[in-house]
RNA sequence: CGCGGAGUGGAGCAGCUCGGUAGCUCGUCGGGCUCAUAACCCGAAGGUCGUAGGUUCAAAUCCUGCCUCCGCAACCA
């Protein structure tokens, strides 16, 4: 019977750094789906792993001192944990640098090579030697220097295989305007404009400047650069080209590629034109969600602020952060993550609303009839509602599922749970108790409740998986009555149920204690372990002589007044009092300090650097300021030093 | 004219495809209830739907101009 089937897929994830919240999100909302296709009785493949290749990685090895191959495998250990943690329930691991992987994907491009897609070639551009990196012309700094090192680049060559691209731009046009493969297709005209309007460029797929990376079995000079490696783990996995998996015939084409939008163009555009090219069937959907923000900013890997899903799992458990991140996250728009949000969410929704509700209906059941209900019952024009609210769901549940939008699954699932509060407002089962000839309308109501609630989170489970089953053992629902079918029936737990009172499902949290805590364990968190500093901090620069050091004219100076430069993000216009006069000075610091955490500080400031112009402001001079990882921070000395003082 | 997105009660969002009573969650205030995790239920206040025009009997919705904000690109001297 079970011939359907459902692939989904998760991107493989880089791992150049750990696991944040922002993996998190796009790995639940999979786990999620796959979750409510098994329960729908879909044979389903739900596949996620690791992009572990590339340049990146043979730095991030080499500055620990280890291999590459060592440096993911401990990588990719913290996320597998992490997912263990989050309870996901993936069906497949996949690795770029297992075996069969590598083996697939140079048969892949050899295959490509012979059927004349890709060929070899020349990728033209500015080189930085000591960087030995490749750079176009619109990412060289505003000298034409390398915009990592601020070296000179010079034109360099190198040899190195293309993939040819034009002859599936209509195709892919069409695809993105005309059919449904995009989501949300709101993306698909900034995708033609950008890159299929103005012409297709042949991509380049192989690269001679790093080692790690599957070589190229007809010129070994050359490894496959991150395309084609990376991309076609999604028919790997299946064991396309590979015999380590046979499930290709069975899953292919996916149904559902959930990814980011950063990394949406290689799926949108690239991912179709490799298929195109093998000549195979294009996957049915690419879902593409926002980034989760942090306080306004991004959410980032080399941002200091990321939240460790570790850490908020331990505290909250993996339910609640699941939940959160599900209901808050809309498909394709960004949504912004706080520790205040997230603990309102958890107390309103499921302290207050779901684990309140399981906990008065238990009690009455308890309190009313020691627990088991009697077989008697007796309607009421007022059970309507909430009966047909709690069958129809499963329908609207399984549309927003399929549409991959799971915050509005999440939206109609509650609504059903605030039917059921109100239900007992309605219902006044207090009222009914105090009168013995009501007892079978106490029954029939409390029973409607224990219906709703079993309804509810039979559906909820595939969200929040470890705490569901809680709720079926309060509510007297057996695991076999727990199932997609009986998801959209009423009246599926014997009359005479008997409950059992439990423990507290979501405890409330206090926002003022838990802001506080999550605060101080942040700090302790942020300067990281030592031998992670260490990595971080950059290199001592080359000696220099006690003359050099004194043509640098340091001098303490007083902030007067200060403001944000228009038109720049990042710079911040200060007047200071140097003691001679005023001198106006442009830092690129508005990231980290509003004008008036400034005003009245006494700085350090270059006084001898050249004038030069910021967006248009004149800047005399430069504070100085310490970089702390991604940030800086500027360095304050003590008021009753004087204006003008010289360092030495 | 670089590309794209967005401006809706205090906050966060839906509604816009296909014009016709402005809706949801949280917050605030008032009330109710006592089964429950100080939870739940009801009610109220609060919006010129960024702005100026246009089309129309009728515009949050369609068209045009402008303003502002956010991503990408440029600016951490």
């Amino acid at each position: 019977m079970s011939n359907k089937t459902f692939y989904i897929t998760t991107p493989i994830y880089y791992p150049s750094g750990n696991p944040h919240i922002g993996h998190c999100y796009t790995t639940v909302a999979c786990d999620s789906i796959a979750r409510y296709k098994r329960m729908q009785g879909y044979d389903v493949m739900f596949l996620t792993g690791t992009d572990e290749h590339g340049q990146k990685i043979e730095e991030k090895a080499s500055e620990k001192g280890v291999t590459p191959q060592q440096y993911v495998d401990d990588i990719v250990k913290i996320f597998k944990n992490l997912w263990s943690y989050m309870n996901i329930s993936y069906d497949r691991y996949i690795r770029t640098t297992d075996d069969y992987h590598v083996e697939a994907v140079q048969k892949i491009f050899k295959n490509l090579y012979d059927k004349g897609y890709i060929y070899k070639g020349e990728y033209k551009g500015k080189y930085c030697t000591p960087c030995e990196s490749f750079w176009t012309e619109s990412q060289l700094d505003e000298n034409g220097c390398c915009p990592e090192c601020h070296r000179e680049v010079k034109e360099a060559r190198e040899e190195a295989y293309f993939l040819k691209m034009s002859p599936f731009a209509e195709r892919i046009e069409k695809l993105l305007l005309e059919t449904d493969f995009l989501r949300p297709k709101t993306r698909a005209q900034e995708l033609v404009n950008n890159f299929i309007k103005p012409g297709l460029e042949d991509l380049c797929v192989s690269r001679t400047t790093f080692k790690w990376g599957i070589p190229v079995t007809f010129d070994e000079k050359h490894v496959v650069y991150v395309w084609i490696d990376a991309l076609n783990n999604y028919i790997t996995a299946l064991g396309y080209e590979n015999s380590a998996h046979s499930d290709y015939e069975k899953f292919w084409p996916a149904d559902v590629h959930m990814v980011a939008k950063d990394i949406m163009r290689f799926h949108a555009i690239i991912w179709p034109a490799i298929l195109m090219a093998l000549d195979l069937p294009l996957p049915k959907h690419l879902a593409v969600h926002g980034w989760i923000t942090f306080n306004g900013q991004k959410m980032s890997k080399s941002l200091g602020n990321v939240v460790d899903p570790f850490v908020l799992g331990e505290r909250y458990g993996a339910d609640s952060i699941r939940y959160h991140i599900m209901r808050e996250m809309a498909l394709g728009s960004d949504s912004s993550f706080s520790n205040k949000i997230m603990i309102d969410r958890i107390n309103s929704d499921l302290a207050n609303d779901l684990g309140n509700l399981v906990s008065r209906t238990v009690a009455m059941v308890i309190k009313y009839f020691d627990g088991t209900l009697p077989a008697d019952r007796e309607t009421d024009d007022l059970d309507n509602e909430l009966i047909s609210m709690a069958e129809n769901l499963r329908t609207s549940v399984d549309r927003y599922v399929d549409e991959t939008q799971l915050n509005n699954a999440l939206a109609e699932i509650f609504k059903v749970i605030s039917r059921a509060n109100k239900y007992i407002d309605e219902t006044a089962p207090w009222v009914l108790a105090k009168d013995e000839n009501k007892k079978a309308r106490l029954a029939t109501v409390l029973y409607n409740l224990l219906e709703s609630i079993r309804i509810s989170t039979t559906l909820l489970s595939c969200f929040m998986p470890t705490t569901m089953p809680k709720v079926w053992e309060q509510i007297g629902a057996e695991e076999n009555l727990i199932t997609y079918g009986n998801a959209g029936k009423f009246g599926v737990l014997p009359a005479n149920v008997t409950v059992h009172k439990g423990e507290v499902l979501f405890p409330r949290l206090d926002i003022d204690k838990e802001t506080e805590e999550l605060n101080a364990i942040l700090l302790k968190n942020s300067p990281k372990s030592e031998d992670e500093d260490k990595a971080n901090l950059a290199p001592i620069s080359e000696t220099i002589k006690i003359d050099d050091f004194g043509k640098v004219d340091l001098r303490v100076a007083e902030v007067k007044s200060c403001e944000k430069v228009p038109k720049a993000k990042k710079l911040l216009c200060l007047q200071l009092d140097d003691g001679f006069g005023t001198r106006q000075v442009v830092s690129g610091i508005a990231k980290w300090y509003a004008p008036e955490d400034l005003i009245g500080k006494k700085v350090i400031v270059v006084a001898n650097l050249a004038p030069a112009k910021l967006c248009g402001v004149e800047s005399n001079g430069m504070i100085v300021a310490a970089d702390v990882g991604e940030d800086a921070r500027v360095i304050f000395v003590d008021k009753d030093i004087p204006n003008g003082s010289k360092l030495r």
